[in-house]
DNA sequence: GTCCCTGCAAACGTTTTGCACACAG
DNA sequence: CTGTGTGCAAAACGTTTGCAGGGAC
């Protein structure tokens, strides 16, 4: 698939030096980054960007299906540029660090749909990565 | 199972008319509440009840295993207080709506766990509601 | 009577917005 | 040149906290 900027650019997205480091910070797999994670990392390539900047170009690319918006249990808002192939989450409870899985969907049962049209499955798979694990070894 | 505030009695949890009348308002299947919409109803029970009550008590609820957190697109943490089976989420994406789900969980393959110890696995259908899909019935 | 709980208001962290200026097209 | 994007600062939002007073036990 082209890169992001090159999509942006041909869907006539004005593209300025802010957009663009703020698009090349949100590429790769296993990327969930909060907003002021993004901020920092843009502003390493860009110095003079501004949040407000950030959390309207993040807002614009969820707008336009570009990003996907992840729940967080730290209460912040992460953004994911897999948009490609559908994915569920992998997530340490420890130290929050958030991987893409692929597996199949679950189907809900007849008796559970209470009528409603099924859309898509969004599946968190809570875990402990191995690094936490290997700092909880002390107590037994 | 024992009602809520007779397990919090046994558990030496001093009682008051505040935490009683939220506690009742967390009672009953398919109630994933935000936290105003707790202290609204705890209102209606008991006009002096502050806010900063119902967050205190929601907290220490979800401490003891009370209560569980969910998160909810519309970025407030709801409250469940289904805590006796596992059970997933099936999501309205249009109001919001969540209702209480049994399904299998799905096994994530050995080749996508990346040395994870596996706790438990959160589902969320998203989906369109009875009423939202009447709705939406005017644009072809 | 003691200690914990409560209400209030202020503080907090995250996200959004209003506005004048700047710059891509 | 024009319209859209930008930075700044302030506001909005949900949630948490410090503190003095009050009520459960």
């Amino acid at each position: 698939m082209e890169p992001l900027v090159v999509r942006l650019r041909d869907r006539g997205w004005r593209l300025t030096a802010q957009r663009r480091v703020i698009a090349e910070a949100m590429t790769g797999e296993h990327v969930h980054l909060a907003a002021d994670e993004v901020y920092e990392r843009a502003r390493r390539a860009l110095p003079e960007v501004s949040l407000a900047t950030v959390y309207n170009t993040l807002n614009e690319l969820v707008g336009m299906g570009e990003l996907l918006e992840v729940a967080h249990p730290d209460g912040r808002k992460r953004y994911d540029p897999n948009v490609d192939e559908r994915h569920h989450h992998l997530l340490c409870v420890d130290c929050g660090r958030m991987l893409d899985v692929h597996t199949d969907d679950p189907r809900l049962p007849d008796d559970q749909q209470h009528g409603f049209e099924l859309l898509e499955v969004e599946i968190t798979f809570r875990a402990r990565c191995p690094d936490c694990a290997r700092v909880g070894m002390d107590a037994p």
